[in-house]
DNA sequence: AAAGTTGCCTGCAAGC
DNA sequence: TGCTTGCAGGCAACTT
């Protein structure tokens, strides 16, 4: 599910439910993620403040007032819904309950389980450390990304979702950005010209922000905080648009699926060169 | 069958 | 030569 932008999203429904408040209970309900909860993790939150809510690349981390922090991935499926405190039923698939003293339920809801929870001291040298830089800040620049890229034989498609490139991008706005920028997904990141750097740049900010400002993009199983789906599917130019034709030129073979490292891209051969 | 992610494992190349 | 380091590519984790 998440990228940047969904992730995103579901920090900001998180910050209105949480943010200030404790949490008067938390329930584990199995002893495993994609990895298995750090020891004694719903003791450890338990009574914990909510002090504040902060999205790194594709991370939620949730400072605590002990100090500690709550490091959350949303792997392929997750999902947090944010409710009353209730009787009702859990779902097979929901694996952390938090209730808070305002009255309110978050469930981490996630089938496949590639999801992460892990607790880490503040004070300790941070676990996201190799992450590039978050690609809405003020220091992704066009010269900031030509100087991480320019050693980089990779295409450029494979090279925008290395997280330690630019935080945050996945497979979704890899594509989409490359195509606002004009740019082959399979060119060489080294090749990229200065010029075409300099749209890259620009076109990554504007899908990311169009993309958070939608509520993120739904293709299965991301929701917002209150359950609704995002919309920013509706505004793909190319992502999972194999055989339709180009939004933007009037070419014979409109979307054109490839692999690359292991993964779909969709892109137009007449407009990306 | 393929899926929005991450990180581990392997193999290879370069550098000392 | 042989060791270490760092890419780059492939794969596994799981459910629908």
């Amino acid at each position: 599910m998440p990228e940047l932008p969904e992730v995103e999203t579901v920090r900001r429904g998180l910050e209105i439910a949480m943010a200030g408040h404790t949490l008067i209970k938390v329930q584990q309900r199995r002893p495993d993620l994609r990895r298995p909860f750090p020891p004694f993790f719903a003791d450890r939150l338990t009574g914990r403040k909510i002090v504040a809510l902060r999205r790194r690349a594709k991370y939620l981390t949730i400072d605590l007032d002990d100090g500690n922090v709550l490091l959350i991935h949303l792997g392929m499926s997750g999902r947090m819904l944010v409710g009353p405190i209730s009787e009702a039923p859990f779902d097979k698939h929901d694996h952390v309950v938090f209730d808070t003293s305002n009255g309110q339920r978050v469930i981490f809801n996630d089938p496949r389980r590639f999801g992460v929870m892990d607790l880490f001291e503040a004070k300790d040298s941070h676990p996201l450390q190799h992450i590039g830089p978050e690609p809405l800040g003020e220091d992704f620049t066009a010269k900031a990304l030509a100087a991480r890229i320019k050693d980089k034989i990779s295409p450029i498609k494979v090279v925008l979702l290395d997280q330690s490139v630019v935080a945050g991008i996945g497979n979704i706005y890899a594509s989409e950005a490359l195509f606002r920028a004009g740019i082959a997904p399979d060119r060489a990141a080294c090749d990229i010209k200065k010029k075409e750097i300099e749209k890259l740049v620009p076109a990554v900010k504007q899908v990311l922000e169009e993309a958070i400002a939608a509520g993120g993009s739904s293709l299965k199983d991301h929701r917002q905080t209150n359950g609704e789906l995002g919309y920013f599917q509706h505004s793909f130019k190319v992502y999972d648009r194999e055989g339709l034709p180009c939004p933007d030129c009037r070419c014979k073979e409109g979307i054109r699926r490839m692999t690359q490292g292991g993964r779909s891209t969709f892109y137009c051969a007449s407009k990306q060169r």
